[in-house]
DNA sequence: TTCAGATTAGCACTTGGTATTAATACTAAG
DNA sequence: CTTAGTATTAATACCAAGTGCTAATCTGAA
């Protein structure tokens, strides 16, 4: 009895927290043990055997998989756009979103939102941001729905950029202001 | 032959993309066909079968744990701060974080580098962003490595604001500046 | 009709287990 | 020393979800 059976159990845990891909077979090579004790162990612990362990990763991550293609790359759901003129998108605040001391939106996600939708309220191919400035009004929280508005300036300027506005609301509250000035390669011809 | 072969196995992919979970017996019950027919429909499109697709579900989801816990919140890892004074972080640029389009990174990616470095460097439980002005100077691209230095400008200003101004370079290359007007609830003693 | 491709069936074998029962080893107490 | 108690190992039957293979059946078109 190398290891008491105790500890070996312990050990186990984490052993399979680490690297589920374990079989029964493997852990006894890996404690100099029988697979029945492994077996024995599992059943005290209430661990399921390897398939089962696998299941439940493969389907957690399928989870994980949905709710990221909704947040991560788009940022806020563009709910309308009329090109070269103004856009609108919404964003979802989660606990994903805040700081854990405090409960505030992070700032780099209201910028992105206001970002995002303004390269895309520009039909470009190259739409990039080349200036920008910002104020952030007042804390955005957990449960919050951000809906921002973005405005195409008319003004036309030389050197092939535009100005747009995007300003955020909680309520009709503003809690966010952004100026973008862009830079695009394609000027669009009248609209 | 309700559906036609061809079409059953372009079927079957997609259907075991979307939920890779189906047994050959649910699978044959989906199509109205035969166990078999599953099994040669498979072989043919070389679809492994469940207990393999889960183990390569589950695998690609402990990998994009890892990456995700590194990347996730982080935005760019802070390698140094001197607290109240300066800190510096790298952020390497992968696909994930360029336009389809052009390949050229997405304005938020570089904005949340520095403004998580500029919450960082002021160590305080509440330091807010409240007004920022922003300069893209070159795009940004796949593979490139950027570092960012922050620097918290030593002005005392009166209403509990400090101004961190932030410069992120590829190879010694000025990419992005950023001025960050920082809200703070509890100011530093002298230091 | 006949023939090819598609489909179905049957059987032996594999992995990684569960469930159960029995045998062995080692200690600790009476 | 015997005996109970725990830990470990072994042996056996069984299951799910397959693979691999061979053979039979169906079906539509030349």
């Amino acid at each position: 009895m190398k290891v008491p059976k105790k500890e070996r159990q312990h050990l186990l845990r984490s052993l399979l927290d680490e690297d589920p891909f374990l079989t029964d077979e493997d852990i006894a090579g890996h404690f100099s043990v029988s697979v029945q004790t492994v077996r024995l162990d599992r059943l005290e612990c209430g661990i399921p055997e390897l398939r089962e362990r696998l299941k439940s990763v493969a389907s957690q991550h399928m989870k994980e998989t949905v709710k990221s293609l909704q947040t991560e790359e788009i940022f806020g759901e563009i709910i309308d756009v009329e090109l070269d003129d103004k856009a609108l998108s919404i964003f979802d605040v989660t606990d994903d979103h805040v700081f854990k001391r405090n409960g505030i939106a992070r700032g780099h996600h209201l910028f992105a939102q206001a970002n995002s939708l303004a390269v895309a309220v520009l039909d470009d191919d190259l739409a990039l941001t080349v200036r920008s400035s910002l104020h952030f009004a007042k804390p955005v929280k957990a449960g919050d729905r951000v809906v921002a508005r973005a405005v195409v300036r008319q003004e036309t300027l030389k050197n092939k950029s535009t100005v747009v506005d995007v300003i955020s609301t909680v309520e009709s509250e503003p809690v966010f202001s952004g100026e973008f000035l862009m830079y695009r390669t394609t000027k669009k011809a009248g609209k």
